[in-house]
DNA sequence: ATGAAAGCGCTAACAA
DNA sequence: TTGTTAGCGCTTTCAT
């Protein structure tokens, strides 16, 4: 380690970023080796591996994950490409960071649809901005368009369309990629709800609808049917009004629905914004919850125990179908097959807004 | 527009990303006009910038956020750093991302301490890995180590150990630069529990303590011993036992505590963990909660509105950490001045754990 | 064992 | 108005 003195005053320090020319320079070594060393990559004297590990050690080196993940191929990193970082996308989150650690992958949740102006279309941007080469594949949540042809692996969680497994291509052949999903199972947890109302007595039960253009909307009223004719109770189109998944909307229907001659005693509310809306009204219009008046929502969103009174409702099982994607992801990116569609359970959970019907 | 055969055959589609070279290649002009076109520079004849916008559309170009990152110096992105995705993270997520909306900012949240062998000093690997190229500011939560001078702007959220303004650099002269950092006031929330007990009727108040090596353990003890000092109630040194911020840990202490012959009728635990772990051990002790032994803890994670009793607890304001976070960063990437220090103020958050000591 | 050089996709000077 | 070119930081052949 005789080379012509490496002094022991400070490293020239860059003001910058510094960079694999900082250390090259500081180390007396060419870039190429530095990488090599720094990769681990065999091919250097052990004395020179030292001297430059000393030199990025002393700097505070690290790669920019820009600049090679450009070069590369793998990153190593996950996206997770959502519209927001709303309570849903949150809970997701938990559950993809737990199952995530210690499998040697980094996480990175992007929000691309930051402005209102591209609140649309998302999807598509954030994909084609991050993938390829920032990110090795991509859990998507909630998209609302279906999801691209990618050029890295995707999962969609509770995508809000028909996957296209389900779609037939233009020249009539079945399309051989479709887009693996994870969501719940919004059919049995809709008839769960509606059957708990069921089972309290309740007979003239409602239902405020989610969003029209939302595949899970339509899922949750099919349950809804499919509890009333297991138990034998005629569907009444009267008791079916649109909440478009949002306690503003809902607020109309359940106006609709609570002022009518022979108003319903009981409402399954397609999520639990939408049974917001209903409490409120239900308030308004001096209906007693749960003894006038029994409300189940779906979601389980944490606001659901602290309203007043807290909501019985339908929980998603956010976590586990966090993890879920995160493993279906995995095995996509190691050649592993992956099931096409997986659906985890939701599960009831009674809380105060569901009694009895009145009288009984 | 008369150019020769653009032919109407799909063009041929690129297999892997869509990167400009296809897109110039397409439209027949070169990457640097498409550059142009796709950054709204001018100096393009708006024929040819047609075509290339209609070519970009068809073939569902975006640019590579990392490519061009590489090359500008800013990419209006905001980086979120952190350990992982956990309740207190996903919460001040939640108030950045509804601060940031309309700003003209993406978000980015990577977590790249997500094996076990890192979760020391992921601050300053993922501030390297990203600043200075990807991202063009950054916020970090709960840093533990002193944040290093970075190329990007850094604001920090409730960072464990004293910002580096409360510091003397080696040679004596005070450090010119600072990380700007938010947090909640950990003495006054502490002072609050501890009064609420006080008010309640409670004078042999215990404190399990958090982790030694973290600030603000140190400041919710002051607030404790002010809270007593305050009241006229001296300080007794048995009374104050190490949970580490964990329930687990926190259970000796508890054990310890609830077992002594004079026994504490109330405790204030340093944060929510710690106070599940005293309400195990009462239990397990046969004490009845709030009756025989009332609890506070500290932080409102999401969990305490859910364990029975529900938990009595400082809330941190989680929301408008993040959006003051948010606002700061913005102001230093503006040149705004910035304050170093802000605090924001924490409540009391009255639930089914404290009453008043027995015999009251 | 080491370094020179090409190139990942893009932007910005500069030339034409 | 358009294209040529250099280079951002890095990895990877391929010479030396």
């Amino acid at each position: 380690m005789s080379r012509e003195a490496h002094p022991r005053i400070p490293l020239p320090t860059p003001v910058g970023r510094i960079t694999i020319n900082d250390v090259a320079r500081a180390a007396g070594v060419s870039v190429a080796t530095v990488s090599k060393v720094t990769n681990g990559r065999d091919g250097v004297a052990a004395a020179t591996a030292e001297r430059v590990m000393e030199v990025v050690t002393q700097l505070g080196y690290e790669t920019s994950l820009v600049a090679s993940s450009l070069r590369r191929s793998r990153t190593n990193v996950i996206g997770i490409l959502l519209a927001g970082f709303d309570p849903f996308a949150t809970e997701l989150l938990k559950g993809i960071s737990a199952e995530a650690v210690g499998k040697g992958f980094e996480l990175l949740a992007y929000s691309g649809a930051i402005s209102d102006d591209n609140t649309v279309g998302w999807e598509r941007r954030s994909l084609s901005r991050l993938g390829g080469t920032l990110i090795d594949g991509a859990i998507m949540i909630t998209p609302t368009i279906t999801i691209p042809v990618s050029s890295v692996p995707v999962i969609a969680v509770d995508p809000h369309t028909l996957s296209e497994a389900d779609l037939v291509a233009d020249d009539g052949a079945a399309r051989p990629v479709a887009t693996p999903t994870v969501e719940c199972d919004n059919v049995e947890g809709a008839r769960a709800a509606t059957k708990h109302l069921i089972d309290l007595g309740h007979t003239r039960i409602a239902h405020v609808r989610g969003r029209d253009d939302l595949e899970s909307a339509h899922l949750r009223e099919e349950g809804y049917r499919e509890a009333l004719r297991d138990a034998g109770i005629p569907f009444d189109p009267v008791l079916v009004r649109d909440g478009g998944y949002r306690a503003a909307w809902s607020t109309d229907a359940a106006h609709a629905l609570l002022t009518m001659p022979d108003r319903p005693t009981a409402i399954f509310a397609a999520n639990d914004l939408s049974a917001f809306g209903v409490m409120e009204v239900a308030h308004e219009l001096g209906l007693r919850i749960p003894l006038d008046l029994s409300v189940v929502g779906f979601d389980d969103i944490p606001e659901a125990a602290s309203v007043h009174p807290r909501l019985t409702t339908i929980a998603q099982p956010l976590q586990a179908m966090g993890a879920q994607a995160v493993d279906m992801l995995l095995a996509q990116l190691q050649g592993r097959p992956v099931p096409d569609h997986v659906q985890l359970a939701s599960h009831l959970i009674v809380r105060e807004t569901t009694a009895p019907p009145p009288g009984h």
